[in-house]
DNA sequence: TAAAGGTTTTTGGCAACCCTAACACGGTGA
DNA sequence: TCACCGTGTTAGGGTTGCCAAAAACCTTTA
């Protein structure tokens, strides 16, 4: 199998999927339409697409699920959103609304190494100097 | 005039462009085609898109220049580029080619919000607890 | 000044994504 | 069981961006 080529919308689709298989169960067209905020023909596109790579398990009218490739994608690059979410509002304290915006573009991008560090960074402050993080975070609020 | 809607990709453009003014004086298409990683015909299709939205003064086989308006935009994603490439080394001690990768995307979605919440905490942690980040920088190094 | 060589532009095409309109499917209620 | 209605799919098109090949341009040099 071939170094598949993952595009940037195609990582997003995934995502989508893993996300409502964990919180649903299923996977419906029109649930992912609604999350990727297209119409559900370009879903069904996507679907085909992803099938041919094999990352999704796709047969017309039939359910829909991830493979164990697509899973894997989606989960890396969820997990990526999830901490570059908590990293911006619980270090730098920013509006969970933004964190999340800017977390959901960043994710399809970031270094393996960036993030890892910034993980060690959360940890190190958190641990070293929680009391002056504390402040900074407070400031914000009284603005 | 409309609220332009300019894409990332153009955005890039414009950047380049205005890195090229800065540096060399003059912009030519091989210069940006090199820059943007595309061929010559790419480039192009792109000046005259951006001349279309007044965002490039172009006019065929003749000198390249920023207007006003994308001279503004190019200076805006400049010098978030060069802050995030400096938070990304200062902060959190990502090796410089890396930080200027991931800060050559991220410069494009972070929202306003988050620019200047991470300069203010650069500032604040710098001020407040030097020597914890100097720790803190010091460790990787060692690894 | 004319040919050479590099640069720029045009042409024609391809791939990724998205949409509207129309059609197919399938579960539900009368 | 059949008509209905929501959901899913196809058909047909549009935009953005990119490319290779070939044509146009311009500068430089013989």
């Amino acid at each position: 199998m071939r170094p598949l080529e993952v595009t940037k919308r195609e990582e997003e689709y995934l995502e989508a999927m893993y996300i409502l298989h964990k919180n649903k169960g299923v996977i419906r067209v029109k649930d992912i339409a609604k999350i990727m905020n297209v119409k559900p023909p370009s879903v069904v596109d996507a679907l085909k697409k992803l099938a041919e790579k094999g990352l999704v398990e796709y047969e017309k009218y039939d359910r829909i699920l991830l493979t164990e490739a697509g899973r894997k994608i989606a989960e890396e690059t969820y997990s990526k959103h999830v901490f570059l979410t908590k990293f911006f509002v619980d270090i730098l304290g920013i509006p969970p609304e933004i964190a999340e915006h800017d977390a959901c573009q960043f994710e399809h991008y970031v270094s393996e190494v960036t993030v890892k560090r910034m993980k060690e960074f959360a940890k190190f402050i958190q641990e070293q100097c929680p009391y002056v993080l504390k402040q900074f975070l407070k400031e914000k609020l009284e603005e």
